[in-house]
This record gives structure tokens, sequence and C-alpha cells, in this order.
DNA sequence: ACATGAGATGTGGTCGGACCACACAAGGGC
DNA sequence: GCCCTTGTGTGGTCCGACCACATCTCATGT
């Protein structure tokens, strides 16, 4: 097998700019709290003009490490943070509606990331925490919520769980895999022949999850909220978009993880 | 309790642009493969100015929904593509180093995540995908393979395994969380008392989980790469970086999912 | 002394225009 | 027909200016 060698791309200083950054978060010494000196400042500092820091700034700003205000006072400028929740849902959401997943894949991963939620959350979860999921199930199951809303309170007890297991992690690629399913979900909601019966249903779920978890039985915890989720995203219709044969990985960018986004077995519907 | 309102803070035309291109994208009317207008059209149409379009188009290269080229020719502009491995470990690697998750996070991802990888390989793996990993471990079990290779292959092994099983978005996950603390295990390997040895045990569980996962003994195999993780990364150091006590959500961002990104319990390592 | 308000100041955000490097396309010279 | 020069279009960069807004400063009035 040839080496197949990469063309390495470099140049574009604003990732050099990027990535003078990215070194001083690994190395420590831009912590989240820390503010940047002004663009007008940091520009020449780099040696580049405001527009390419301005742009490598904006990067960062789409990761979740970084907020800027303008205006003046000590919440103004460009401020390091910790907010990856946003980030990894719109990054989730897009990637999904391009096809780049497809539903069997989500339904995967959201049984896998939240068996391990539900398990560790029965195992340590604090009961305040619970007691805030308690709460979502009780105004999801008033009587003539209407889906829309149910959607909602679905999704944020479902993250509120991954939340309350102290994992961080989980709990915000809980909440991005299920973000990026949520107008499917909306749609499926919308579309049930008995509503009031379908939302009982799956609220029923919640309880005897919930209960689990207070008990903490999370064995059976996990194993019930896997029912839940396959049984529930066995009622959706793939409408993934067919994904065309042409090869959009562009093999010109950064793919250091080689070609793990190959585009075989995810021939969507149709 | 009070509502709690929060500031909008729309206005930022670069988000707008960038909006109405995410329509485009979840319509469908935007696809992989698609090329979009020039700059120096685009901006135009939208009614902005080039910086602002540009801004919105690096958010999108950020996420990994785009390239672009410079050039001239069929390959030139920008085009619509599914890259997202780079992106999200970028991201996550970056939020690690902020201590947004804490090495404890991380293992218990890599659990969940890895438990239903191997599963699934067990399942449906195709053949030559494995050969691939066999080609892998082969090349990791050589004697005298240093650390940093024994790293590198290390985590394309275990990605590779998720590729296998045929679930683009676990793989994508996997390779990302593994990406991720790449540093740490890097310098665990390094500082191994007997390297050698270390390797060779890993290596035999890599052996045994590939058998298993050939055997379509999927179970065995989740339960075994369970130890495998848990029994390496227990040798890490947490050197997460103390998390300061104040509050780095802003607020002022869009959290539309409310407070999940909260910080407590993971008062990291010291 | 204190409150008040108008102006100064500094921040990110935007704009327009210009130029650069590069890669291909087109056409002329051989 | 082939090769080289020139033209053209792309993203990438730079510069300088202005805008909106929040704060700070400080003179003014009570």
């Amino acid at each position: 097998m040839p080496v197949e060698w990469q063309p390495v791309r470099q140049s574009r200083t604003h990732e050099l700019v990027l990535q003078s950054i990215e070194e001083q978060v690994f190395a420590g010494k831009l912590r989240a709290g820390d503010r940047l000196p002004p663009e007008r400042e940091l520009a020449p500092v780099f040696g580049v003009s405001r527009s390419a820091l301005r742009e490598a700034l904006r990067v960062l700003e789409t990761i979740g490490v970084l907020v800027a205000q303008p205006g003046r006072g000590p919440d103004a400028g460009a401020r390091i943070v910790r907010n990856p929740d946003d980030a990894l849902g719109r990054l989730l959401r897009l990637h999904f509606a391009l096809g780049s997943y497809s539903l069997h894949d989500v339904l995967e991963a959201r049984v896998a990331l939240e068996r391990s939620s539900f398990a560790a959350a029965a195992r340590q979860a604090a009961p305040a925490d619970l007691d805030e999921a308690a709460e979502l199930l009780a105004r999801m199951t008033r009587p003539g919520v209407p889906p829309e809303e149910f959607n909602e309170l679905d999704t944020r007890f479902h993250v509120q769980i991954a939340h309350s297991s102290g994992n961080a992690l989980t709990s915000t690629l809980t909440a991005a895999v299920r973000e990026s399913v949520r107008p499917l979900i909306l749609r499926a909601l919308e579309a049930a022949e008995d509503w009031a019966a379908t939302a009982a249903a799956l609220n029923a779920q919640h309880t005897e999850l919930l209960a689990l978890v207070r008990a903490g039985r999370g064995e059976e915890a996990a194993d019930l909220v896997e029912v839940h989720i396959r049984g529930f995203h066995g009622t959706l219709i793939d409408e993934t978009h067919p994904t065309d044969t042409t090869d959009t990985t562009d093999p010109a960018d950064t793919s250091d993880t080689s070609d793990t986004a190959a585009d075989d077995g995810r021939a969507g519907g149709r």
C-alpha cells in the first residue's frame, strides 16, 4: 500500500493565530474566566490584521470556549468560557441534517449514553437534582400538554438525569445528541394517533425510571431506559436525506484520524 | 422562583447570515457536495459585507460542514461537506484542557461508547474492517514500538472497531473523546515503569478483544473493553486544571438547554 | 457634599475597497 | 500539436474608517 501523502495546506494566517491561542490553552496559560486583550491590541501582537485575528476568535467562539461582549467595563471584551453545549448541539444538528449520521446511529448512541447516565445517576445522584427531574416530569404529566412543550420537557428530563449523574461530558453529549433529532421527534409526537395515550405511556416509563433511579437500582433503570428509547425511536421514520455517493469528505482537509468518516453503510431513506 | 429573563443578544449580522444558511441545510436545499456562490457574489445577496459573510462561513468551516479552496476550477470555492471528526475532536480537546470535563467523565463516556461499539461490531462488523484493526494490532505488537506510535495505533484500533460497527456517530464520538485525552495517555505510557510489559499487557487485551469481536461474542467483548479502559485509566493522573469557583458559563450567552453546563461536582484533581 | 447629566472613552461589530497568492483557462508563439 | 505566457476568478489578507453601545469621567447644578 502506497503511503498516500496528504496535502498539508498550511498558510491561512488565522489558523496560525488559532493554533497559537490553543497552545496557550493547552499549556494552562489561558484559563476559563481569563480575558483576552482587545482585538486592536492583540492583532499586532500576532503580527496579523484585525480581520484575521477576528476569524480566529470566531472559531473559538464557535467551539464555545470564548465569548465577546462590546461596550466598556469589567464584562466587556473577549473572555475564555466553558460552554460546550451550544457548540456541540449545533454541530450534531447540522451534521445530522446533512446525513452524516443516520437515525439508527443516533438511536444507538443515545442508548449507550443514557444507559450509562441512568446507571450512574442511580449510584450517586444528588436528591436535589432528582427533585428537579421530578418537577419536569410533573409538568410533563399534566393533561393537555401540547407535543411541543412535551418534547421540550422530555429532552430536559433526560438531560437532567444525565446532569444528576455528575458527568458533565455524557450530560453534554446526551443533550447534543438528543437535540440533533429534536425536529424529528417533535414531528413524530405530533403525528401520534392518540396523543394523550402516547404521552401517558411515555410518562409511565419516565415515572418508573425516576423511581428506579431514586431506589438506586441502576441496572434496571439502564435496561428500562433502553427499552424506552428503542420503543420510541421505533416509531420514527428516518427522513435522513439520502446520501449521494460522491465522496464528500475532502481529502484536502485535515483528517488526522484517517478516514473514520467514510460514507458507507448509511444509504438512508428512500 | 423569579423568571430570570435572559438577554437575547441578537444583532451580529454574521449570525443572521449563519442562521439563514443553516435553514437552507435543514430544509435540504443545501446538501453535501453543493457549492456556494463566490463570496463576492454571496455577500450582496445577503445584504452584508464580505467580512460578515466570511465570519459566517468560518463558523460553518469550524463545524466541519464547509470547506473552501482558493484558485480556479471545479474544486475551487466553498463546498458543503461532512467532516465532523476534526471539529468534534478540537472541541472536546479544548474543553477538556479548560476543565469542562474531568478525567473521570471521559472515562465513563469512553466506557459507555466503546461498550456499545464493541457489542455492535461483534454483531455486524465487516470482516475487512476487522482485518484493518488486526493490522493495526500487528503493528502495535511489534517489539520496541515507542510509546508515541503505540498511542497513535491504540487510538486508531479503538476507533477502527467503532467504525466497523457501522455507526458513524459513535465512531466520531469515540475518536473525539479519545483524542481529548491523548496527551494524558501519552504521558502515562511514557511514564510506565516497564514499558515493554505494559505494552504487552495492553496488547494481550487488544488481541482478545478482537478475537471476541470476530467470534461474535459481543457481551464478553463489551465487558472486556470496559475492564480494558478502566484498568488503563486507573493509571492516569488527573491533571485537569482545578476549576476556579467563578461562574464561567456566561449567562448572557445563548444557553437554550438551560443550565446543563453547571460547574458543580467536578472539582478536579489536587 | 451630593446627585445628575453630558461628553469622552473603549469595546466589539461592520463596512468598503484594495491587494496578494494561487490555480486554472485561454490564447499566442514555436 | 506542444509549450509557454497571459488573463481571470477564487479565497485570504490587510487597512482604515465608521457604528452602536456600555461605561467612565467630570463638570455642573442643587
